[in-house]
DNA sequence: AAACAATATTTGTATATACAAATGTATGCC
DNA sequence: GGCATACATTTGTATATACAAATATTGTTT
């Protein structure tokens, strides 16, 4: 990827600012890939971030603002998110009985079938999109990543 | 950042996928921080970013799809983004004369005075982001990112 | 010149997201 | 128990974005 290229300049910029732009098109073009990888299952990333949550939940249900903790992007609306869900069958609502102000979601057996799919294809994108990364590379990614 | 402490998860996820997570955290706390910086200009990034790209130009005229082209993220809908900046004068938007199917958008000298304080609020809060980061540590962000 | 294809932009529409206010429920205090 | 406060979610509304179709203009072919 060459960002200067992408973005058509000729201008040098301050490599501060080439760095978090370089960081947007590499997430702009990676949020397509897996988009495109999705678009088969009818589901966006949110959708599959939450039902892999509700998965990983191993049968416990759970409630609104434990999946909003847990998404990689937080959206300011769950609730229609989870909507989205429901229409599809992929998961089921209830209101918590021991605190009614909560509800608890947890996903049926219907989107733990799709959820399988969809992984084996989520998969194959991220392995296309990490393809040139040797293990030393990813590492060193994620230690510079951290830094922010 | 720690990637595990913000999305709430103990389990160990494969470095492909840690890394491609950790991108979309990094670029979502770097968006908000970049958003929030424009915040009191009342401006979208992507609204600054069409502006900086119409005061590279150094006068001369842009047309949308070239617009489009520079931009860091490609949206759908250029028209009603540049409507925006519009409605605020700081751009003015014309039919070009030669060939009337293009427009011809050109900053404002208004656009430009308020880009400059909106460029120093950026350059700020870039500074910010980066702080933690030596010049070689960019330089090697830089060169991994190149392989995507 | 008429017909057709290509180009540049605009418009329509559906969906997504952000933010604030509203609703319903629980808890603590007097 | 009644009242204020905090909590969890839902709803309303404005704005943003994606995608497709429509419009207007130009260039090309016959």
């Amino acid at each position: 990827m060459n960002v200067e290229e992408i973005i058509k300049t000729s201008k040098k910029m301050p490599l501060e600012t080439r760095t978090l732009i370089h960081l947007t098109l590499v997430h702009n073009k990676l949020n397509e890939l897996a988009t495109n990888a999705l678009k088969p299952f009818d589901v966006s990333l949110q959708q599959f971030n939450v039902l892999r949550i509700l998965r990983g939940q191993q049968g416990k249900p759970a409630n609104l603002s434990t999946l909003n903790d847990r998404m990689v992007t937080k959206m300011s609306n769950t609730t229609r998110l989870v909507d989205k869900l429901l229409a599809k069958d992929y998961v089921v609502r209830n209101v918590c009985p021991s605190n009614r102000r909560k509800v608890e979601i947890l996903i049926t057996e219907k989107g733990t079938e799709a959820l399988s799919h969809m992984d084996q294809a989520v998969a194959e994108a991220e392995n296309i999109m990490v393809q040139q990364f040797t293990k030393e590379d990813l590492e060193q990614l994620n230690i510079l990543l951290d830094k922010f």
